[in-house]
DNA sequence: CTTGACAGTGTAATAATGTTCATATAATAT
DNA sequence: ATATTATATGAACATTATTACACTGTCAAG
């Protein structure tokens, strides 16, 4: 048997990769029939057997999704491993997707000097908005920040808030006694901060998204 | 609802990274449950449903192993996103365990130096061995090795070779017209190269565990 | 002293997932 | 020509995993 993938071998390989990288987790074996089109389970499981003889897959035998794709995988698709990505909504609900760490630092260098980031003292990360609570300053749906973690926030800033409700991208208002996180959007409302029930992620520095256009 | 774990709580986010790492795919219901040491799902199900409301992983309905850990989760831990390690046996079996790349990185910067190494050219990675067939070339069961791909390899490099019989290290061996694979443990035997059958995956430059003795 | 958050038990139903066996066809290598 | 490899099909079966429901107990805060 050559040591080689066949195409279509190679394309199980990196479908495997993508659901991975979509999902956080493998794909099951009905994930890999739909995929490739096939009717009968052990079409999928010809692949698997031969992308783990060849060393490309490691299966874990019985347990759902037990696929690992092994560094020689990875390489044969041209790929990093995975790592993921935060995403947050601009409208109040969950964190919902990931950051490649490698699409992202390269990014971030070239941005970091403007920045005046110590990489190594301040913590930074990057989230992508879902919804369009901040758009008039600039936020649009989908765009991807660069967040810092700070230490104190002034009345402007534009944050990374976390409340009970979910963790949400909005201006902070420090108006008197009073305490608001301020949409940019007329159809929102500002919400009044609780003392206790908001953290502060961190506070946006740079909208990468604009950055690239 | 406070939006901070209680250290139960946090140790069920620890487990399912911990999981993650060691498998490549998130635990089930089950494999939490005995990790616990409860014996009803649903007492596991509760922790899932706090995690997720305060954001630190999220889940997939219905589906197997559908857990997610989320930035703010890696966070909570004080962990990275995990990316997996290549491990291969020195004996022929297949390759087997994963490498974490921020644990290996910092290790290998101190070293690149010395080795003249290009990290932006050259391609290096770490393999941790399993097997003795290399142990008269101070290669024992468990070292982690510094491989460096390479366009030609001499003989007497000390290799890692792809066979269809799995991915192993030996000695490289030209003799004339022929060529070896040699081990240095005499309770091995050499292996004789078939053209078209054997690939190189690099050579070893390193032995990592050595350096940290 | 009641409410709510936290931690837990147990059973049953259902859905998702993986394994095995028995066959088939076309392409490729020897 | 013949054997092997790669790619399929389909059904039966076994196992793993998730969800739902009904209850119990502890503890701290108001």
């Amino acid at each position: 048997m050559s040591i080689k993938l066949t195409s279509k071998q190679r394309k199980v390989l990196e479908f495997i990769y993508t659901f991975l990288e979509n999902s956080g987790f493998p794909p099951s074996i009905s994930d890999l029939k739909e995929e490739l089109n096939v009717s009968s389970n052990q079409s999928v499981l010809n692949f698997l057997y031969i992308l783990e003889k060849k060393e490309y897959i490691k299966r874990e035998g019985g347990q759902a999704r037990g696929i690992k794709i092994l560094p020689l995988g990875y390489r044969e698709i041209g790929k990093n491993p995975l790592i993921k990505m935060a995403g947050i909504s601009a409208g109040g609900s969950y964190v919902e997707s990931f950051v490649n760490a490698f699409s992202f630092f390269p990014l971030a260098e070239k941005v970091l000097e403007n920045e005046k980031i110590n990489e190594s003292k301040d913590r930074v990360f990057v989230i992508q908005v879902a919804g369009d609570s901040m758009i008039n300053a600039g936020i649009d749906d989908g765009d991807s920040l660069l967040i810092k973690e700070s230490k104190e926030y002034k009345s402007g800033d534009i944050v990374i808030a976390r409340t009970d409700a979910g963790t949400t991208v909005k201006r902070f208002i420090a108006d008197g006694g009073k305490r608001y996180l301020q949409p940019e959007n007329p159809a929102y409302e500002k919400m009044i901060i609780i003392p206790g029930e908001v953290q502060f992620q961190g506070k946006v520095i740079l909208n990468l998204s604009k950055i690239n256009k």
